[in-house]
DNA sequence: TGGATATTTATGGGATAGCATGGGTTTTGG
DNA sequence: CCAAAACCCATGCTATCCCATAAATATCCA
């Protein structure tokens, strides 16, 4: 299972084109399809990058849903929907689509944050405040990791 | 399980080198990552030190909250997202990032400081401050070790 | 036990390969 | 036939590899 750690700030070329971090890239080495899935965030102004294998779990978790419900449909016409899967060129590039880096506000630095199994991509001067919420929100909720059944 | 002890001060050269413990290394030895996980310490100037199966162990326990919900969100970000990940190189040394040696005071003697399933990295000098504050902290208070649950 | 020899560790520095980045060229498809 | 996308090659920088040394530790054998 792929794991995404850390922060990599890349920039965005004329073409539209930025590395994904070597990081990143190892951790999808194992992936039949060489490349990542991008959607848009739900709660935040960032995309969302999966392996493509990941994609299976999230339909799984979709099926948790009411079948038809109205949450059930919306995500699945979102995530599924709207999702864009992008390969590696021949030097670890993936192409932004132009109203995806809109969405994301990202301008030349494009910032990408390991989350575990998922990453975002945010506007490096964007990500900083998500950054103080983030750890504000951890530290007013007092939020911590159960300890939970192993998945 | 990894278990780390003790405490070794080792030289950080003008590349950013420094040599983990051989000591911490034997520990890491049936790790599948040979390297370390850092970030910054929430409480205080210093830099927590983990195995690679531990983030796994992390991110496991993420797994339980629902997929992109602000809880996952705030932890991943501020758990993983600030986190790196440092490769030994052939004479067990990592480099240390200069934003985290900056955010830890690290200077020339960085202080390995064995805690368990964890250590931390301090300036030396940083460190015999921290060491009678918390002589103080367990004297004063009468701390002691609760029987608690395994883990 | 003791003293000589071999390993391991921490450290230093030069050589090398990999990464991020840029630009040109061919291919594709509408 | 033209534009956009995929492919290919070039480059500077940095991280990684590799070798060398000294000190500390461990090992061995008489």
């Amino acid at each position: 299972m792929a794991l995404f750690l850390s922060t990599h700030i890349n920039k965005v070329d004329k073409k539209g084109r930025v590395s994904v971090p070597a990081q990143f890239r190892d951790q999808l080495s194992a992936e039949a399809f060489q490349g990542i899935v991008l959607f848009r965030s739900h709660a935040h102004p960032a995309l969302e990058g999966f392996a493509w294998s990941y994609m299976e779990e999230i339909s799984r978790r979709l099926e948790n849903f009411d079948l038809f419900s109205a949450e059930q449909d919306d995500l699945a016409t979102t995530v599924f929907g709207e999702s864009v899967q992008l390969a590696f060129d021949g030097e670890g590039r993936v192409v932004l689509p132009v109203d995806l880096m809109q969405f994301a506000g990202v301008v030349e630095q494009a910032a990408f944050v390991g989350l575990g199994n998922k990453f975002q991509i945010w506007d490096a001067a964007e990500l900083e405040k998500r950054r103080t919420e983030a750890r504000r929100n951890v530290r007013d909720k007092n939020l911590t990791l159960p300890k939970g059944e192993a998945a």
